[in-house]
DNA sequence: GTTAGCATGTAAGGAGTTACATGATTTT
DNA sequence: AAAATCATGTAACTCCTTACATGCTAAC
């Protein structure tokens, strides 16, 4: 019956809280928070809207929506009271749920609007569970070592060294969270060496 | 009705040309394939073996299956001619469904039993797929620069990242291919310098 | 003797996709 | 005037997960 999924709904909650919006430019907006992969389809946002509207966390913005007599016109939403406590809530999570790979893009990509404290224990809660997975990848690669073909043994390296390098950013992350912030409070990205690119 | 899959269906068949084996085992064996992420169930894995029996491209190895009277035992899978061949027709595949996300770390697991020039192909082609995405994250990312907060921006520039990295270890990979492999026949992958850790 | 791991399977349902169906508006 | 892009929605289907159901065997 309802898309209770989370990860989509917490999406559109968080992006209409920012500013009210139709489906398709929703969908735009959606594609820069879930990246380049995992795109979204109309099939599944249009329904999710669908049933956000029925539980009452959304509601037309008839101010903003276009309609003119026989016209197709766009629906623009906009969050309900009952939509932004719901947001708050999602946003106050801090257990695994919020830092599991599926979720947590999403709730890093509404950071903005989370509580320092809560940002903190995110971040930390995802640094463990890549502790642990790249513990059990190095352990498992160590075992079996021996009998594994060469792209085996490469796709597993690569695998690990992606875990080393996600473990290595969430490091400065949360150094960057901690820090006292002693420089001017809206920030740029610190800014971090990148190393040349090579030609080709 | 059927699970014609892809994925699944070609990682079983891949690792029963390898050996004979048992569901539970088989299981264990595909936690490595996939990698930690996405670990299958058995409520995928039993359909599907079920519906590879029905299409006979998988058999039940008597020899090797274990069952008692009223014992549960275990039953062991073998390829059937069919299996086999359908097994040769996926591994030459060499078009974008080889190297898509969902499969392309399926097709490099069985690239030993791949011919070289569908290796290259796959390589190559997954490549310039990589390097497409990351122009249009680039871009997109220029384009938007300004109006994302940090979070969202650091989110970005590491997925940015992790693209680029993968193109530089493509590019290794395929220069391995292309090289005429001077040294040892079968081979230690390729020492790469690991830089030092940094101690926390 | 009880916990952990071995071993197989089904039913219900969740989360999404593709393909279809429709039409307006803007750009080339 | 054709092509691209804006804009909304549904139906059928796919792939997979969770929870359930069952029982053996090894280790502690």
């Amino acid at each position: 019956m309802s898309r209770k999924t989370g990860v989509l709904e917490l999406a559109v909650l968080g992006l209409l809280h920012e500013s009210p919006l139709h489906g398709y430019e929703l969908r735009k907006r959606l594609s820069a928070v879930f990246g380049p992969v995992k795109r979204i389809s109309y099939g599944s946002l249009y329904p999710c809207l669908k049933d956000l509207v029925a539980t009452g966390l959304i509601a037309e913005d008839a101010a903003a929506s276009v309609s003119g007599v026989g016209k197709r016109g766009r629906t623009v939403y906009k969050l309900t009271a009952e939509g932004k406590e719901r947001l708050q809530d999602q946003l106050g999570e801090h257990g695994p749920s919020a830092w599991e790979d599926e979720s947590f893009g999403v709730r890093m990509a509404f950071f903005a609007q989370t509580d320092a404290d809560v940002r903190l224990k995110i971040l930390e809660g995802r640094r463990s569970r890549l502790e642990e997975r790249r513990e059990k990848v190095s352990s498992a690669m160590s075992r079996t070592r021996e009998k594994l073909d060469r792209y085996t043994l490469e796709l597993q390296q690569h695998g690990l060294e992606s875990v080393e390098r996600e473990v290595r950013w969430l490091n400065e992350l949360i150094a960057t969270e901690r820090s006292p912030a002693g420089g001017p409070g809206r920030g740029a990205v610190t800014a971090r060496p990148r190393s040349a690119k090579s030609p080709g």
